[in-house]
DNA sequence: CTCATTGATTATCATTTGATAACAAAATAA
DNA sequence: TTATTTTGTTATCAAATGATAATCAATGAG
């Protein structure tokens, strides 16, 4: 196994990545969201719930730009008070939020149908056995 | 195979990937590039020779914001005349932009020797066929 | 040849994002 | 108790990015 090779796939990989998530999530553009809310709430919709400094930290984000951009997202956000500890906020989607996100989903869940149409069912095994593997060894 | 359960791994996949190429790319700071610079410069050293509405297209970028970008990479990139079409410019990386590159990757190629020291040879092997298949049936 | 199209540039403006300082409340350590 | 750390907010400034209009030269279609 040439590690060189190896890795230099790994970049156009990556890059191949971005360049696909960027034309899926320009479907998420028409909730006028900007791709830091937009990836904000990705985070609280698969994570949640969570506190602003979960998100601060893992999308590196600086916690007041964090609460700013929060502020922003006050209609598809609920913040519930954590009993163990009162400075932390418990942050998750509201109705507004899980509508919002279900639709910009919807659309990507489309786009995404439409890439694995001429997959076969074994395809689609190896697939799933694919994103296990590299998620498991190589982007924990 | 239930779809929407892989819909949702892939959402999941991506938005990892996202993560820890933030995490990696973090070393190309150290160059003062920004991150949309990052991605010019490293599109281009992955497909070089390019043309500007080719970076436009691929980075959707529009043509103006592309040239201006260029224009502050400038000592990293150089033009040569197209002599087919001499509208178009053939743009790759100098000496300098070769070599700044060749840290960035150095750097990010170490991250990732990190993440796969205690990957096994057959697992590495394994690794690389999830890339394939994954680069072919899906982010292609 | 003329006209529309393509590839690229410059200038300009608005928006988004990043960074930092100053602050306050709750929790924890001393 | 007092001091320190953690969690979050507000305000403000700078930088990066996005968007658009005007322009130009080369190309290709008619």
């Amino acid at each position: 196994m040439d590690q060189k090779a190896l890795f230099y796939k790994i970049v156009a990989f990556t890059a191949a990545i971005h360049r696909v998530t960027h034309e899926l999530t320009k479907e998420a553009k028409s909730t006028k969201l900007t791709p830091l809310q937009y990836k904000i709430l990705e985070y609280i919709a698969v994570d949640q719930p969570v506190t602003l400094s979960q998100i601060s930290d893992c999308l590196h984000i600086s916690m007041p730009n964090t609460s700013r951009e929060l502020k922003k997202l006050s209609t598809f956000i609920e913040k519930t008070e954590n009993k163990e500890d009162r400075r932390k906020q418990s942050i998750h989607l509201s109705k507004a939020g899980e509508a919002m996100m279900a639709v910009v989903f919807q659309a990507i869940e489309t786009q995404f149908r439409k890439r694995i149409q001429t997959v076969s069912k074994e395809e689609l095994v190896e697939i799933d056995h694919a994103l296990d593997v590299l998620s498991d060894k190589l982007f924990y």
